[in-house]
DNA sequence: AAAACAATCTAAACTTATTTAGAATTCTTT
DNA sequence: AAAGAATTCTAAATAAGTTTAGATTGTTTT
């Protein structure tokens, strides 16, 4: 293809060194091997001039190293996901790493198949994962001890591991409390079925202690669970029946962005008007085009940089600590609540 | 780290054969070697026994194919490259492809830098890339002769290049020809500066030939260049000062999806109401949201997962084509009209 | 029985770097 | 001047696969 590529062994020839030495100056390790200043000029100036660059795949062969990180998450074209996306690459840019995004697309297997292309073959340094699995199981596997994963956005319970997510309870708990003092009392929450994640379970947890919190209590009725598989039409469906019963919601609170948007599209389809209605709608993940959506949304917004700057750093520092000897780092962000009016 | 990989002469070894032998039946090409089927099985018994994954960069720096491609975007978390990037991440994931994503950041610095790294040092097997670059002179060093790229959204108009791109054109003329349908004749247009790309001088192209068809005619104030580097603050400033002439506009017409969101930051701020003032507010770019937000708002839509789909399989097909022998092939699809009322 | 041929397999070369162990040269020291 | 030490450099091994050229073994042909 084209050109043929310079390698080492070009420059060697060139100056009549030993390709040791320039692979040696190149690496910045000319002083620590005693290679002369004089010496390791020319070869910086020849592998300019020769336009060098190394390859990759030798060099990640020789060294296992790859330089590379690994980012799994159930869908890039989230918002929520690609904007974490966009700082851990900011962050590790930065620290001379490159970044590899894969979408798992919600499927346990294709996560399962990236995970082992990625890390059992040492493709990647490290992974930053949302995970979509709901046991430890396979985390537990020989190969993957000691290979250095972040969680992020969503850990697993059953295994000891270094994550990085928002307070979800406490944004949740926050936010309810905050629908309590404007005056709601029947606060209809859409949460995900099958939940096993923890940040759905966390904010179900908070929702529920806030109305402990003020002595109202919990009705199962007001908890409605939508499939995964087809959120727009089951929150349709329900939805629809909630709001023709007697049983006033003076609320409702989708548990995540997916069923915020399902919901918007049911007020559109029926010409539902929130407020004239005098029921506030709220979300957990704030997208910024909330700020000019119809009903007013009240959202927890989640510290979506300083995710991904803190994901990349613990990778980073989990590569470097190669024994492991220290112990595991889990990272809690606090959220903060967005009021619209 | 964790328990030793298996290796092509652990398998080797077990079985009493060559590591050769165990390397061409992995691949498949056993028959072709003319391996017997009872060895065949034994090793592919063996080799799942044993867990045996390959070295992907020992394949890589032996075969010269990573079976990896590149997605180069400016910014990821934009909805619109986020959500090529998933079609294209699943249609290269059905034919054994690997993706990775990086964002330039509209930095035409860090683009050149990653196509470096990844193409001239051969790190992926093929790069689709939105670029950023205003010239094509980049492109046609020596080392990315007959190297596989395909363009997508932009394309730079002196070079020959593969390109999958939307029909800029005739989008903004479709959109421009119903805002004068709706009664439009002083329509604001918003576009970047600078604006060297090919996908926005089309569009704007197509906003004047649309003008043209109607006798109206086009007047310089009514095109209003919105600096790039600080997209929010400009359309701010301008925006603010423009709505205040006398000269009453009747449209607002923002050229891509961020000048739209600034421009739904100004509204909110002054608490401008479209529908109230008689202005229609339209974008090219269509986002999923927009079908909530405040004052309706028309859009061309761009068919994300076509553009996708197809630049993967050109992408794939260039890979195919060593040689090259070929003409380049120019893509373009046909975008949608979103009339929000 | 020797030659020709096919079927099945293997040794060694090759991809491009990094790293180890040690060689060559110059400089000190006694 | 010989021994020891320091400086500067290199040959060869290595990473883990793929590919080439050729070696066996067995079978068929004359």
């Amino acid at each position: 293809m084209g050109i043929k590529k310079t390698l080492l062994e070009d420059i060697a020839k060139e100056l009549n060194v030993s390709k040791t030495l320039v692979s040696m100056v190149i690496n910045g390790k000319g002083d620590a091997y005693g290679i002369s200043k004089k010496t390791q000029e020319k070869v910086l100036a020849k592998a300019g001039e020769m336009e060098y660059t190394p390859n990759v795949f030798a060099r990640a062969l020789r060294t296992g190293k790859s330089h590379l990180i690994g980012l799994l998450v159930a869908d890039i074209s989230n918002p929520f996901y690609s904007n974490i996306a966009k700082y851990v690459e900011k962050e590790l840019a930065a620290k001379g790493y490159n970044l590899m995004i894969c979408s798992t697309d919600e499927n346990v297997e294709r996560e399962e198949k990236l995970i082992s292309l990625f890390a059992e073959q040492h493709m990647i340094d490290g992974l930053i994962i949302a995970t979509t699995n709901t046991s430890g199981e396979y985390f537990k596997k020989e190969r993957l001890r000691n290979f250095p994963i972040v969680f992020i956005d969503r850990y697993l319970p059953d295994i000891e591991s270094n994550y990085v997510v928002a307070n979800n309870y406490q944004g949740s708990f926050e936010l309810t409390d905050l629908l309590i003092h404007k005056g709601c009392e029947n606060i209809l929450a859409l949460n995900i079925t099958p939940s096993h994640i923890s940040s759905l379970t966390e904010r179900i947890k908070g929702y529920k202690d806030a109305l402990k919190k003020y002595d109202i209590p919990f009705k199962e009725e007001n908890l409605m669970e939508i499939s995964f598989n087809n959120i727009q039409k089951d929150v349709r469906e329900k939805l629809l029946k909630r709001l023709k019963q007697s049983n006033k919601i003076d609320a409702i609170y989708s548990l995540n962005n997916h069923i915020a948007t399902a919901c918007l599209n049911v007020f559109n389809e029926i010409g539902f008007d929130a407020k004239k209605e005098g029921v506030l709608f709220a979300s957990f993940d704030d997208i910024s085009l909330f700020d000019f959506v119809k009903p007013n949304i009240i959202s927890v917004s989640q510290p979506v940089e300083q995710i991904g700057i803190e994901a990349a750093n613990l990778a980073l520092q989990l590569i470097d600590d190669k024994d492991n000897n220290s112990s595991v780092k889990k990272i809690v962000l606090p959220t903060s609540i967005i009021s619209r009016n």
